[in-house]
DNA sequence: CGGCCTGGCATTTTT
DNA sequence: TGCCAGGCCG
């Protein structure tokens, strides 16, 4: 073979060279936090393509999010330019198999139109079973779907099991129907042409074992695969890749043990652990120079980890500096705690030049944000919070986005509940019950159900209605069934409008809020002008979107609109994302992995937050000082740990403990600021301003 | 059917 | 303390 052309590897470390060089057969390296692991990758794409180990297309990238898909294409792009870069086949999980079933989901039975069902919709699936359950107990359906999706990614079959992975006492009674309660959710969902999210990987998993054909046809069109956070895969992506990689085994995953913090979602953390089991002839590759954080820090963060059992051992270390000891407030309760993290920060800011942004305040809980952002709000400081409502399960947006999905699929059960009566059409419980009985005796859409109403005339239940209480039974019957031709015709308009696509998505929808006067039925149900004007923005976010999604995009249909909008909500937080630029950083620790602030404010150490009190309670505190594990390891210059010897629970002021993590931190590397103490104990003047913080 | 009121409940959330 | 789900009544 000629020489290797080693351009793109010049400027890493050794590990990170060799990491990027050792294309062929099963790779783990094992990334540190802060180690340069999205360079390894990128670095690894480009020089597979400059040395024509494959064609760009031939190159399967996998990520979690779509944020760092984007990212990681954009810094391929800037190695092998632009042209190479868009050929290179870099998604998350999930659109990988979207892609896969869009396909091919025929062979398995679904329709090409199948829609996927956001976390609301299949709540609202859940529902419906839950309450059909011959039982007196009350079920929280929120439970079911947890327990699930959990069963779903650790590709285990609920109705073949017994007992739940997780089974506490109150999760005993529910136990007892997850088979019947899965297996009735599948088929509604199945009956509502739908999958959910888990089902995007599980259904392609079945497709490909059910025929074989299709996934040597998926196989055979990548010769590398590379898997980025792969402590985050659970069992299912597991396979997934073992599918695709199992004729060459050219096979390179990147993650950190350490950063495992996704278990309660199926994350299963022993898959990295396992790797040479799997693939028993693996080079394993550590990173353990940190480019991002003091000494100080980083021995800090060691010291704590080490105290996890089952873990790969690795040691970061900088060249950075020591830095300075990372500062222990304790203060009184969390409005102390808000007003003193303000004030450290701006005794910083002032020494150091540094901007707002430089700033990041994290904590367990996104309900600690509260007290944060009033106090930021009230002095005036520009921040953002991160995380909390999704964009997507926002009421307003719920409404337009499930209009466009019954739209696309007529068979679209969650998404036809919430607008068949959204305005108000006269069409309840009684009717509904109705239609979905047609539905199920005739195998039809529920489009298609009541049509068949309108022929049969008022159903019997009409009875039920007190008519003396002022409600006549013909008059309700009346203006049920012109609601329902409303209704119908509504869909049939629009339907054929998108059929032709006549004036642009943007426009159509556009037309479609305004024929059901959206902006009216919000003047109904808001409160006040400012909340009105917040959710009618948010109206005017999706349609801006659809517009980008258009001008962005030659063949963009509203089916493409909508697998988009389900998987790369990205789209509409740009405007979040935009502000963030401008800001002091809020967000809960999870949100913060995989980012880094030069200042970092962890908020809430104390017992009960961090580690959790469920986790104590359930004794997982390995993946809780992971959690802390993260939060420090996202500081570059200094971190500062905040605990209250107050805080409000339950709406009750309880007093705290200090987290039990402070106890692994060698105290010389922490610097400890009373600023209030216990019942009983004089509140010794430790106080000491803080060293002042050298300018960057 | 739909509005209103009360009681239970309360981590984390890449897709 | 605050939110949302489910129940009740007009």
């Amino acid at each position: 073979m000629a020489s290797i052309d080693d351009t793109y590897v010049k400027g890493l470390n050794p590990p990170q060279r060799e990491a990027a060089l050792r294309t062929e057969g099963p790779v783990l390296v094992l990334a540190g936090a802060g180690s340069g692991k999205t360079r390894v990758i990128t670095r690894r794409i480009a020089h597979i393509i400059a040395n024509q180990l494959a064609r760009p297309q031939q190159i399967l990238a996998v990520t979690f999010t779509n944020k760092a898909a984007n990212e990681m294409r954009e810094r391929v792009a800037e190695l092998v330019g632009p042209k190479a870069a868009r050929a290179v086949f870099i998604s998350t999980f999930h659109s990988f198999c979207l892609r896969v079933l869009r396909k091919h989901c025929e062979a398995i039975g679904y329709r090409k139109n199948f829609s996927i069902a956001s976390e609301s919709d299949s709540r609202t699936l859940l529902r419906r079973v839950v309450d059909a359950l011959p039982s007196n107990d009350s079920f929280s359906p929120g439970i079911f779907q947890a327990e699930i999706s959990l069963f779903k990614n650790m590709n285990r079959d609920p109705s073949a099991e017994g007992a739940l992975p997780v089974a506490t006492a109150t999760q005993a009674k529910y136990s007892s129907y997850m088979g019947d309660v899965y297996e009735a959710y599948a088929s509604s969902l199945r009956a509502a042409n739908a999958m959910d999210f888990d089902d995007l990987m599980l259904q392609t998993l079945r497709l490909w074992r059910e025929h074989p054909d299709i996934a040597e046809r998926c196989r055979g069109a990548f010769r590398y695969v590379m898997v980025d956070e792969y402590q985050d895969t659970n069992q299912v992506q597991l396979e997934l890749v073992r599918a695709l990689v199992a004729e060459h085994r050219n096979l390179c995953v990147v993650g950190d043990d350490d950063q495992s913090i996704y278990a309660w979602r199926g994350a299963d953390s022993r898959i990295i652990l396992d790797f040479e089991k799997h693939y028993p002839e693996a080079a394993i590759i550590t990173l353990d120079q940190n480019y991002r954080s003091t000494g100080t820090i980083l021995k800090a963060a060691n010291a704590v980890i080490q105290n996890n059992g089952t873990r790969r051992e690795k040691k970061l270390w900088s060249d950075l500096g020591e830095g300075r000891p990372l500062d222990w407030f304790v203060v009184a309760d969390e409005e102390a705690e808000a007003r003193e993290a303000l004030g450290y920060m701006k005794h910083i800011q002032s020494r150091s030049g540094a901007r707002w942004n430089d700033f990041a305040f994290l904590y367990r809980s996104n309900q600690q944000s509260k007290t944060l952002e009033i106090a930021l709000r009230q002095a005036g400081i520009p921040y953002v919070v991160i995380g909390g409502q999704d964009f997507f399960e926002r009421t307003e947006v719920k409404d337009i986005i499930s209009y466009l999905k019954v739209l696309a699929n007529p068979r679209d059960e969650a998404a036809f509940l919430r607008v068949v009566n959204m305005p108000r059409r006269g069409i309840g419980d009684q009717t509904l019950h109705t239609v979905h009985d047609i539905c199920l005796r005739d195998n039809c859409s529920l489009g298609q159900a009541l049509a068949q109403i309108l022929k049969q005339g008022p159903p019997r239940q009409a009875e039920f209605l007190d008519a003396e209480a002022g409600f006549s039974p013909n008059a309700e019957w009346s203006r049920t069934e012109q609601g329902i031709r409303e209704f119908l015709s509504l869909l049939k308009t629009f339907r054929e409008r998108l059929k032709t696509g006549e004036g642009g998505l943007k426009a159509i929808v556009e037309d479609l809020v305004l024929a059901i006067d959206y902006h009216g039925e919000l003047q109904r149900s808001c409160k006040n002008a400012a909340q009105l004007q917040a959710r009618w923005q948010n109206v005017e976010l999706v349609l801006k979107t659809i517009g980008d999604y258009e001008a962005a995009n030659e063949k963009a249909t509203l089916a493409s609109f909508l697998d988009e909008s389900h998987l790369n909500s990205d789209g509409m937080k740009n405007s979040r994302e935009e502000r963030r630029r401008e800001g002091v950083t809020l967000m809960t620790i999870h949100s913060s992995k995989g980012l880094e602030f030069p200042f970092v404010f962890l908020m809430g150490c104390e017992d009960g937050l961090i580690p959790h009190q469920k986790s104590i309670e359930d004794n997982n505190l390995d993946e809780e000082r992971r959690l802390f594990y993260v939060a420090l390891t996202r500081g570059r210059r200094h971190v500062a740990l905040f605990e209250a010897l107050t805080r409000t629970k339950g709406g009750k002021e309880r007093s705290t403990k200090p987290s039990r993590f402070f106890q692994e931190i060698p105290p010389e590397l922490l610097r400890q600021q009373i600023r209030a103490a216990r019942d009983g104990m004089a509140v010794g003047n430790t106080e000491q301003d803080p060293e002042d913080i050298e300018a960057p």
